[in-house]
DNA sequence: AGGTTACGTAAGCGGTGACTTACGCAGATC
DNA sequence: GATCTGCGTAAGTCACCGCTTACGTAACCT
């Protein structure tokens, strides 16, 4: 779903043609992803036009970005504590 | 649980202590988080410690860092082809 | 106005995943 | 050898998630 709309807006109907689940199957995916702000969607006409939206999408970003640090961190000072512990052995 | 196992070898009696979830049951998670190599056990007598094993943080990270790339190459031209089709409006 | 298209939403259902309890087993301690 | 500790695993239960079907609605068309 969400690499379908990398390449751009997409209708809803455009999204679920071609994939193996029925359309308001995708709507309701549509939906959580825009409750995430994910997506953002646009009428045009009687269609629904959906497109990512780099707000949530830099969010996530940053999150990543502390959970590698921390993890990095924390695996860095508890791999010296070890060689400290190994040390002393 | 991968939080604290962060900061260093723990047994899983230890990590499962102060959650709020049972010990068999972090056994359970132990067991798929070592089959997607992201922990790694060793046995100390009666007890077995883990630690987190960088293998497969590696390849974790190195997935993202891909997704990311893609997504926003995705995006970029997505956002060009939909400011030239702006222009010739 | 009537019909069609494209969509969202409610209702209902099945499968799956996460948990708990119960049990078995290896290692330590005496 | 007996017991205790720490752990993994099997079996069973239950809530939740994602899907489909059915229906209602707004916008376009003629």
């Amino acid at each position: 779903m969400f690499k379908r709309l990398r390449a751009g807006a997409r209708s809803v109907g455009e999204i679920a043609k071609g994939m193996d689940v029925s359309r308001p199957a995708v709507s309701q995916h549509l939906r959580v992803l825009k409750e995430a702000r994910l997506v953002t969607d646009r009428a045009e006409g009687t269609r629904r036009l959906y497109a990512v939206d780099t707000t949530g999408l830099d969010e996530v970003r940053k999150w990543l970005d502390g959970f590698w640090d921390e993890t990095l961190a924390a695996f860095k000072t508890a791999a010296e504590r070890e060689a400290a512990r190994e040390r002393t052995r």
